[in-house]
DNA sequence: ATTTCTAATTGACATATATAAATACCTGCA
DNA sequence: TGCAGGTATTTATATATGTCAATTAGAAAT
């Protein structure tokens, strides 16, 4: 569990509301979701639910990073996808009231807001719009998952590791120099997003380097060549 | 463009309805339902949709059985997934009004009603509870793609192969000898579920045939051992 | 029945990638 | 300051799987 903050985050002024599902909602019913909600602070590392768990609320990142991941047939960890705020959490298991079928872990500390798991339900049942915004929120993560899919199938590690790159500066941006990703991965997570060993991504990583593709600076990744990286990466759309 | 029936199947005597998203609908709604379609016979082979176009309707499917595939990075088709009668297709590129971004095909002579896109529209708009089934049939999915995702990316071909066979089997069942896969799939396509190459699908099938875990008559698989079937796709779950 | 075309099969070979093992590098902590 | 435990890196090696090429079987067409 998270720590409760005390001065939660008003949800009517919350910068992250208009890239979320929520931004459909009217000042009101802002300000109803915000009565029904706790928000929470998880230190880097932290679970915030896990894929045995049953849900209990709604989570909405306030701010902060996280990723989501499931665990494979021999407790190996696949990271599915990276979440930042104004995303939710968690909203198929209790939608569809069943455990969570993946894992959500802090990449860096972050706060988190938790809605009441009766409100929410109530609230979707009621506002079409909202619900709206879920089905687009959902179908847009099946076609991420598909694509990603599609890249494990049919690509090779070397396009995958650069797409997963691409994917990263995509989902968290860089810093302020615009080529520098704005989010640490261990090796190993980056190799259980790509799908291979932590070796082979290492090695990969190391021949980007070489390649001034990337510029390796610590636990940092500097997009050095964006151009070379789309083309390593081989996408077509 | 399938050939359209003059005959279109009663929604309110629909077998297929108890296991569709439309079972939440009452006796006068269906009734409005069925005024609102077309339906159509699809070819074995033929293209119900194809992930270039934009959808003029929702797709589901009265009888039959429909392949969902899309076109990897250098023209490779990958299937995403297997669909039999009561699925709805369709759906996303129309809620979300963009194009299909996968392609539908016949996996055998089919019939498929088409509801008129701005009545399902409203219709949504209006029915929490339709709208309700649409996220579970969404979430559903997106589930689905995420086990296949993990598989394609921690376990090897021969597991993978296994585990098709049985995602076939739990999708579309079994002849009366309650072994035989009751659908007939070309060894590339197979292998383009599995994700790998067709030789190495017919090498390993050879192999299931030769260990007993299946038999292979003509191009029909009969499941001879799925204890030691599932026990080769080494499942998790 | 004969031809033609596609799908299935098999074998040989190349190679990408996993695995294993050893070393180097941090980072927190005593 | 130095130890300890994890993370990162590098090298060597094994192997699963893709690729290429040749053959066979089966289905469709004339």
């Amino acid at each position: 569990m998270g720590k409760i903050l005390e001065n939660k985050p008003a949800c009517l002024y919350c910068n992250a509301r208009i890239h979320s599902v929520f931004n459909v909602l009217d000042n009101e019913q802002l300000e109803d979701l915000y009565k029904h909600k706790t928000c929470s602070s998880y230190k880097k590392g932290q679970y915030v639910f896990n894929e045995l768990g049953m849900p209990n609320g709604l989570f909405c990142i306030n701010s902060g990073k996280i990723k989501l991941s499931t665990t494979g047939f021999d407790g190996k960890e696949q990271i599915l996808s990276l979440a930042k705020e104004g995303e939710i959490l968690g909203y198929r298991a209790l939608i569809s009231d069943e455990r969570y079928h993946c894992s959500a872990v802090a990449l860096e500390d972050s706060s988190i807001c938790i809605i009441d798991k009766s409100y929410f339900i109530s609230t979707i049942i009621k506002n079409n719009k909202l619900l709206i915004e879920i089905v687009k929120k959902v179908s847009g993560d099946l076609k991420l998952a598909e694509n990603h899919l599609v890249s494990l199938s049919q690509k090779n590690v070397r396009e995958r590791l650069a797409e997963a790159l691409l994917f990263i500066k995509a989902t968290y941006g860089c810093l302020e120099d615009g080529a520098t990703l704005n989010v640490t991965l261990s090796r190993e997570e980056i190799a259980n997003y790509v799908g291979t060993s932590t070796e082979s991504a290492i090695r990969l990583l190391s021949e980007f380097n070489h390649d001034k593709i990337i510029e390796i600076i610590g636990k940092k990744i500097k997009i050095l060549n964006l151009q070379l990286l789309i083309k390593t990466a081989n996408l077509n759309d």
